[in-house]
Formats: structure tokens, C-alpha cells, sequence
DNA sequence: TGTACATCAGTGAACGCGCGTTCACTGATGTAC
DNA sequence: TGTACATCAGTGAACGCGCGTTCACTGATGTAC
């Protein structure tokens, strides 16, 4: 539990403190969460005098926002390659949200450090704010081909496939699972998904979409 | 932005310390999130030595938890309430969660107290649990009947219906609403929350539910 | 090829902060007789 | 009705902690001549 200074170094200049800054700040935020990611914490682990990030960052948001940027540009990817293993545009979505869901799962710190509060004002990160975007646009792309043609307004449609797989990611990460299900997230997420990816493919009934307008 | 003693007293005893922390520890989590709830914190807006908290909680989490548990009691009351405004089954599960979104947009700090790890422990705290599993119950009850007769897996229908206002609630407190969308939050769940209650409750379509398992 | 010098990365001491928690204490309250 | 005493709520000083951030510094690097 204790913090050893894991990088060896015999020289004066670490190489590339940068990088292995963000590393360590990466799995401190996996480890305990983006309150666990202290600039003293990340030097300790990069073998570094607890002044020496100041060289690189300017404060310790600026570390975390470098954090939840690379997490973000693996979760665009986990998503990409999700969707390109199915050919149906439901089959996709129906994926990219299992990936979703999955990619939170496994890595729940870096979930919540990308979005929750802990980098209160995004607006001062714009390399990662374009992450973010991009990743959306991912699912946005992919809901948009499933309704293509059927008469659902894309927008909602997204906004209710990302939603959806972000709220089960949300409930699973906070231990919040159905109380006595016994099912396992792994059956739940895919019947969710499934269920879902089916209702938003096919023609929606009876709904008048102009009502909320 | 200061801490100013807003509770006054002029004897000895402060009468009900226990809720008068209750109700700071709120406000500060309302204020500044789960982490902006600290004793001494508290224990300066009640007026009171920081070591006083101490008689009534046996550390900093417990008035966590007793704050989260006042919070799901409210929270299902707004449950409630909301579906007793409606008739149809349908229209019942859009109510509630129009509720919930509206529940956490107007609470942040402490729907995120509510469901976040910041009590980590929640089998530590028994009364929180009950609360928390009441306010389920509510929503599985109105989506069971919602379903009631047309197929779909009630277990599978709550965890979508939960998952999907989760998310919503979620994606608006962290700022992510869609980028370039420019429907306001209300009229966008408005949206999604009938277009999701009608799609719920009608006949599932091609969906084959045996495939998952 | 050698040397002066600017540049820059990392150091270590120090500052002030607020926190959780403990402790011996003191003042108020209420109960038994 | 009055008094001794146990109980209990709140006090204030103290402990140790880790943090973010600043600062004057030192050691290494590389470039101009």
C-alpha cells in the first residue's frame, strides 16, 4: 500500500518525466479514484522530488486533465473497435454500448475522473475537451446509421443510447446493481443493450415526437 | 464564501446538535459536493467546538451516511409523487423519471453523495441501505406494471429504465450534455423519457429475450 | 577540438493550510433520596 | 422543597498527517565561437 519509488533512476534528468508522470498519475486515479491523484504522489512513484512536476505541469489539474485525456482517446478506440467487428447498424450499437460499459467496468477510476467533476473546468483543457468529443461522435455516428430511416429524431436517439449505457456504467460502478437480481452484469448489460438496440433500430410506435416541442 | 457560525446559541447545550449536523453536512455537500463535507466544517456551521460532532457521529462517514439517507428518503417521496400525478402505467414511469433527472439536477452534490463512493462502505450503514433499496422499489413497482402484460423481462425493463435516467441525471451534473445540441435539458429528457416509457411499454417488437442467456 | 556561457530540469527546505481524531476538562441537567 | 451526585454534551488544546505551491539553488546539457 505504501508508495515505493518504483522508477529507477541513476542520473540527474529522468529521460521523460512527462510521460511517466501521466502514468503514474493514471494508475494512482485507477488505484483510489481521481482524489487519490496527488502531484507528491505522482512524483514519489516517478522518483522524482515532489517539485520537479512543476516543470511540466502547471498545477494539478493540469495533470489530471492529461489523465482523462489519454483515457479518453482509449475509450474512442474501445468503442471503434467494438463497432467495426459487427456489420448491422443495430449489431453496432448494440456492441459499442457493451464496450461502454465494459471499458467502465474495468476501470472505474479513470471512469469517474472523465466524467465526473474532478477536472472542474474543462473549458481550460481544450486537447481534452476534443477528445471527449470525438468520442462522442463515435456513438453518435453509429446510432445516427441505425435510425437512418426510420422516422427517429437522431439527437434523442443518441442521447438515449449514451444515457443508457452510461447510466449502467454508473449503477455497476457504484455497487449499486439491482439489489436481488441475481443476474450477472456481464448477462444484464448484454440483455439492456440488446433490448435496446433492437427498440431504437426498428420503427418507434405509437410516439409523437413533436409532443415535447 | 467564508464559514460564519449560522446557527446561534446562548447556552451550553445546543438543543438538537445531531440534526442541526444533518442538516449542515447537507448544505455543504449541496455547496461543494461530497468532499466539501468535512465535521469540523460542519460542526462550525452548527455553532460548535469541532470536537462536539464526535458525541453524535462516530466518524466523519457516518454523518455521510446519515446525510445520503435523508437524501433517499426525499428522493423517493419525489418518486412517489410523481407517479401518483399520473394514471396509465406508461405515463407513470415517464413521471418518475422525469423525477429523477429533475431530482438530480437540482441536487448535484448530494446525488452524487447519494450514489457515488464517497460512502464507501454501505453494508456499514444499514438505515442508508433501506432507504436506498425503497427508493428501487418504487421504480421496479411502476415499471413492473408498465410491462406487466406484454412480455418484456420486468428485471431487464427497471435496470433499462433505471440505467436510462441515471445516465441522464449523470451526463447533465458532469456538464456532458451533447455538444452541439441545443434542446434544453428538460425538453431533451422530456424527450427521451416518453420516447424510452413508450417504446417500454409497448409489445416488443423482433426482440428475442432467450438469446442473452 | 576546447571553452565560456545560457538554458533548463530537478532539488530540498520551507510556508501555510485544513483535516480527522483524541484527550482531559468543564458546565449543565436531571434524578434519587 | 432541597441537596448530593451521576450522567452526559460540549470545550479547547494538541497530535500528526499530507497536501499544493513557492523559492533560491545546483547539476547537466548543448550551443556559439
Amino acid at each position: 500500500m505504501a508508495d515505493p519509488p518504483s522508477e529507477e533512476r541513476d542520473d540527474y534528468h529522468h529521460g521523460d518525466l512527462e510521460r511517466s508522470l501521466i502514468r503514474a498519475g493514471r494508475s494512482l486515479v485507477e488505484e483510489g479514484g481521481p482524489d487519490a491523484l496527488t502531484l507528491r504522489a505522482a512524483a514519489r512513484r516517478s522518483g522524482v522530488s515532489h517539485a520537479a512536476p512543476y516543470r511540466h505541469f502547471e498545477d494539478r489539474e493540469a495533470l489530471l486533465a492529461a489523465v482523462a485525456e489519454e483515457g479518453f482517446a482509449e475509450f474512442r478506440d474501445a468503442l471503434t473497435e467494438a463497432a467495426r467487428a459487427e456489420h448491422l447498424p443495430g449489431d453496432r450499437v448494440r456492441a459499442m454500448g457493451e464496450a461502454y460499459v465494459a471499458f467502465g467496468r474495468s476501470r472505474p477510476g479513470l471512469f469517474r475522473l472523465m466524467f465526473g467533476p474532478a477536472v472542474a473546468d474543462k473549458c481550460r483543457h481544450p486537447a481534452l475537451q476534443k477528445q471527449a468529443r470525438a468520442a462522442y461522435r463515435v456513438i453518435e455516428e453509429g446510432v445516427a446509421r441505425a435510425v437512418a430511416d426510420n422516422g427517429t429524431d437522431p439527437s434523442v436517439a443518441t442521447m438515449s443510447v449514451w444515457a443508457l449505457v452510461h447510466g449502467l456504467a454508473s449503477l455497476f460502478l457504484d455497487g449499486q446493481g439491482p439489489p436481488e437480481l441475481d443476474t450477472e452484469p456481464e448477462a444484464l448489460t448484454r440483455a439492456v443493450t440488446e433490448w435496446f438496440a433492437t427498440a431504437v433500430t426498428e420503427r418507434p410506435g405509437g410516439n409523437d415526437q413533436t409532443e415535447a416541442s
